[in-house]
DNA sequence: GACATTGTTTACTGGTAGAGAATGGTGCGA
DNA sequence: TCGCACCATTCTCTACCAGTAAACAATGTC
């Protein structure tokens, strides 16, 4: 029996003392709502409802219960009520993590204009490199690069592909030399950004053929600003995101090399819990975060879909693969 | 869906941080853990808890409304612990009505013992020689004659046969002869007690025939303590319950006639709402009456079995007829 | 006094809650 | 680093139960 519905049904047959206008009321036949206070009574081993066919009247063990059944009753109903406008507008608290460079070269300038739009919405960002465990240490969303993605239940959002470039300041192609090819690089003075999955091995493409290269260097260090800052000062060479360089290339502070080569591409991410019943404050900092990172493109974001891994589903595997809206892994709307 | 199991697992869930240890505190399944908190999102349209396979937590949301349910869910149980006590010991208060005189004489006195026995027992007995709707005015019991018993979905138990006397005082017949038989009934001063069923005709059997005798008289009054006083004073004859004259005839201040005839019995009856989940209260006073209404009895209390009503019953009535624990109508036990 | 309303009972049925098996994911310990 | 054990989820199936409809009994009213 479901013991909410007989505590209702309950509950208005003592306030209309009637179990007709109470079945009416609830949309329930009169025999559904019998039974339930026969159930209800039963469960409890007590009586609640004097009734003869024309009359009711609670019992004083009725009217104590009621009493307590209303409460309860008004405070779930208020639990349900509080949510209402949580569901709607973006309110509360939003924690997120992001990773300190993209967020200062690309997000950080926008993000009060964000929060103006939403005066009912908290933000705490946690400029953070390394992988957060999301539902661990309680984010709602995290930015995270492709090389950083983990294969799990999460959803991720592809939010930007940054193109990486091999660049160094022109005094240091000066003095040492300007690369021609990947080989050349063996030679090189070259500043790794140690968080990168591909700190070590600086891969290029040509023509479709690869040429990875281990790389030497003796600057190592967890933050590509540190990177930028090194190559400025005409300290080394380094493969790094182009946005980060964009400034520095027009300037001609730094300059690019190896341009004919393909180089390896990051993508950017933005990774939370669920695609369902997504929380509204997640689903705008969402349309802020693709509308940030698709602004100063030359053509319109399209979205791509990563292949799921594969699934080896009893029954017939057709229909399901498309529907994206269930699938529990990783893919891009 | 059972909203109340599915709050109940988000509950167990929020405070044991975990689908599987939930499930194993509540007697679930893993998979019916997982439904339940799928399907309350859904109903809410928020999500509640995010997850991984590993981890969980609950989202903000989850935790505004987890303060909500857990108080509701507190109110309900209490609800039901309240009406513990209630379901095992006689407490609260007894409304009871009972016709004046059988009360007076036969009842008043052992009251205070009964309830001495039970401390926490309060007793609103009304004195009341009508029919009182026991339902309409809130009663949880009342006691009743024969001559006044409805034929409704009340439970009547019998508490005792009053076989009736005709009797005067001896001045009374001194001076206005003995009836010999019942038609000698029509010439004396018959007082009548009028809210009995058979005030206005008496009636007599012997040898298996019936004498219905329309009596006369100029006092008829709505108590029979009123009437015993007018027999007292000799100021006529009338029928009247035995007990209520016992002492006087056995002090020689009424005499009885007509003592080869049968003359009728008013049955006394116990009337309440309902034999299921009778309330610990109704039931020690039902016990009560019995004891009291059989003391000074030569043969202990033999329950009968009041015929129910025809019953046109569309398949074959067999059994259901004899169990009368789920008969709504009168009978006894 | 016939009728209408109300609560209850009975028999039936459609929906659903829960179990079981299989899958994919994750953390711990060897 | 690699199994191993555990965990959440999905899918499928089944048994049960809640609700309905129809019939009935009781009761008050026009």
């Amino acid at each position: 029996m479901d013991r909410l519905t007989a505590l209702q049904v309950f509950r208005h047959v003592a306030e209309l003392n009637s179990f007709a206008e109470a079945g009416r009321r609830l949309g329930l036949s009169p025999p559904a709502i019998s039974k339930n206070i026969a159930e209800l009574e039963g469960h409890l081993g007590v009586r609640l409802i004097n009734r003869t066919t024309r009359r009711m009247a609670l019992t004083e063990e009725g009217r104590i219960y009621l009493e307590h059944v209303t409460q309860g009753l008004d405070a779930l109903a208020r639990a349900d009520q509080v949510l209402g406008p949580i569901k709607t507008a973006p309110s509360g608290t939003l924690r997120v993590s992001a990773p300190m460079t993209v967020t200062l070269t690309r997000l950080s300038a926008g993000i009060p204009a964000f929060l103006s739009r939403y005066p009912d919405l908290k933000l705490d960002l946690h400029l953070d490199d390394r992988r957060v465990d999301i539902v661990r240490e309680g984010f709602d969303l995290a930015i995270r690069g492709s090389d950083n993605l983990e294969d799990s239940s999460l959803v991720a959002r592809k939010l930007a592909v940054m193109p990486h470039v091999l660049c160094a300041a022109p005094s240091y192609f000066e003095k040492h030399g300007r690369p021609k090819t990947p080989a050349d690089l063996k030679a090189a003075n070259c500043i790794r950004f140690s968080l990168s999955g591909h700190a070590d091995i600086w891969e290029f493409r040509k023509d479709g053929r690869s040429e990875r290269i281990a790389i030497e260097g003796r600057y190592s260090v967890s933050s590509s600003l540190a990177v930028r800052d090194a190559l400025r000062a005409g300290f080394g060479v380094s493969l790094i995101p182009h946005p980060y360089v964009e400034s520095d290339l027009k300037a001609g502070r730094l300059q690019s090399a190896l341009d004919d080569w393909e180089k390896v591409e990051t993508t950017l991410y933005a990774v939370y819990p669920a695609r369902q019943h997504l929380a509204p404050k997640i689903r705008v900092f969402l349309d802020f975060l693709i509308e940030e990172f698709s602004r100063d493109k030359e053509k319109p974001f399209v979205p791509l879909r990563r292949e799921r891994s594969a699934r080896r589903s009893v029954g017939e595997g057709t229909e399901a693969e498309n529907q994206t809206e269930i699938l529990p892994s990783i893919s891009s709307p």
